[in-house]
RNA sequence: GGCCCCAUCGUCUAGAGGCCCAGGACACGGCCCUCUCAAGGCUGAAACACGGGUUCGAAUCCCGUUGGGGCCA
């Protein structure tokens, strides 16, 4: 049989988790998922003035956000690329021992005029070799590449790749001041940590070939390799953050559930049919590398959108209240001490939100009393025969001993009967009232969970408004009173 | 500039020679439902980049062009 399967993603620690990369955290997490193997984390740290530990601790947050924990990695010692540098010059001299490596030290200058130089003359620039057979001790260290032949990566989503080795050159393993080159630590790394599948983007598809020649100077057999395609921008270039929100706790932060996040990160690229929607156990069931198209997507927030309500309509309403707890909050409001209201008040939201933000945003009036009414809808609704039916409304409503939306709900409607109104000219009268504007969830609803008191206090507040006692005014400024949430303790 | 990759509705994609005058989803339009807004249901418009081959037959295979992306600094 063939090995178990173990699988790595590296970031490098100079920023947020981009979505991008989290991707390939996913598909690399989904793979080693499904065939029962090891998923790595490594930290590619070898970048010392770009890499810092807020960056380390804010990718980590981010993978656990995401739900992609990994088998082998940090805090374990071992996982980051500054505490593998004896490996490296392990590997480094073995190379230079067996004379697969050599010396250089041709001036940076130079080499950079004859880069010059060779693209003048529409070629590739490879280096010259001038310090391949000098024997040198000291200076950078390059690998020797044969200069007829190919080298062909097999790729599992690209099929066969054939690179001339016309076209590459004798690489630098080590660079003068002995630290060594990605190329080469990755190469090393995935040796050492028994890597049998390399799952990175495409980007790296053209070091492939070098890498490739590496593993077989190191006496090494080579792991499988996906080269999965890149997430683009609207405008079809890479997506960064000229592009707005990248960063997976971006996401987070504007609300998407993470389920959704790995839902729709999965199929970009990926596919299993016609089927959209996955939970994370339908992914790790379905997912195979031969389903991840050839081709770079476009980054669609409007559809992770979708997805994400989606998630929120199906997500348990107290789970939903125990995310929406930070979001209240960061809006400036009192989170309700009754997650159980607080789960029945997300329930009414979710159907109308995209994000915690949203329901947050939509649902502002739970927790505080309108501070204003849409002016305009006030205008015509705040007036004579409206204040009349404020008036009717608040006699009734005080009258009902339960307050329950079905109740609420017929009693609307045998006093729309009386009236010879429509049930909507007092609905949205009331909702207007109660909620300061013309949209809201189920207005029973609504009431029933705001409660008798509660309604009862913003209906009076607009019949003021509608009706005031000396001259009219203006319809929108109710007095100021106390936030409601803060009031609905317990 | 050289090399490499990619190319189906606006977007994500199904499609591995006949099942496709191309299916699904998001977004968009219409209708229904309806106390508002949503959600939901039904429905409409919308694509095989272009040109050559191969084949009885091509979205699917080959070549070229164009376009986009990546690596090399």
């Amino acid at each position: 049989m063939s090995p178990p399967v173990r699988v790595r993603f590296p970031p490098s620690p100079t920023g947020h988790l981009h979505v991008g990369s989290a991707r390939t955290a996913l598909f690399n997490w989904l793979f080693a998922r499904h065939h029962g193997g090891v998923y790595v984390l490594r930290i590619e740290d070898t970048d010392r003035t770009r890499s810092t530990e807020e960056s380390i601790e804010s990718i980590l947050e981010a993978l656990r956000w995401l739900g992609l924990a990994w088998d082998e990695g940090p805090p374990a010692p071992g996982y980051r690329q500054t505490e593998r540098f004896e490996i490296y010059g392990e590997h480094a001299r073995r190379l230079v021992r067996s004379g697969q490596a050599y010396y250089c030290e041709c001036p940076p200058e130079q080499l950079e005029a004859e880069r010059k130089i060779a693209q003048q003359r529409g070629e590739t620039f490879r280096y010259s070799g001038r310090c391949r057979d000098r024997g040198l001790a000291a200076g950078a260290l390059r690998l020797r590449i044969p200069a007829e032949g190919e080298t062909v990566v097999q790729d599992l989503i690209h099929g066969p790749v054939t690179f001339a080795h016309s076209q590459l050159d004798d690489w630098i393993l080590v660079r003068r001041d002995s630290v060594p080159t990605y190329n080469f630590c990755v190469v090393v790394d995935d040796v050492t940590m028994g890597i049998t599948h390399v799952i990175r983007g495409d980007d790296h598809l053209s070091n492939t070939p070098k890498q490739v020649l590496c593993y077989g100077a190191l006496g090494y057999a080579l792991p499988e390799f996906a080269h999965i395609p890149m997430i683009m921008g609207p405008d079809r270039t890479r997506l960064s953050k000229r592009h707005g929100a990248t960063s997976v706790q971006a996401f987070r932060d504007a609300g998407i559930l993470p389920e959704a996040m790995v839902n729709y990160l999965a199929r970009l690229g990926w596919s299993h049919g016609d089927q959209e929607i996955f939970t994370r156990a339908e992914l790790v069931e379905h997912f195979d590398l031969k389903h991840v198209g050839a081709s770079s997507a476009v980054f669609d927030s409007t559809k992770l959108e979708w997805v994400s309500q989606h998630w929120l309509k199906a997500a348990a309403p107290a789970r939903l209240a125990g995310e929406l707890i930070p979001f209240i909050e960061r809006a400036g409001l009192t989170p309700p001490r009754d997650r159980a209201w607080l789960g029945q008040v997300a329930d009414t939201l979710r159907e109308r939100a995209k994000t915690l933000v949203d329901m947050v945003e939509a649902g502002r009036f739970y927790f505080q009393a309108p501070k204003s009414w849409d002016p305009k809808s006030a205008a015509t609704l705040f007036t004579g025969p409206g204040a009349e039916r404020l008036a009717l409304l608040i006699d009734r409503l005080a009258a009902e001993p339960r307050f329950e939306a079905q109740r609420l709900e017929a009693l609307y409607r045998r006093l729309a009967d009386e009236l010879g109104l429509k049930l909507i000219d007092l609905a949205q009268l009331t909702r207007l009232a109660v909620t300061g504007g013309t949209a809201s969830p189920p207005l029973f609803q609504v009431l029933a969970l705001l409660g008798k008191e509660e309604t009862l206090a913003r209906l009076r507040v607009a019949l003021r408004a509608a009706n005031p006692p000396s001259e009219p005014s203006g319809a929108d400024e109710p007095p100021a009173r106390p936030p409601r949430g803060a009031a609905r303790v317990d």
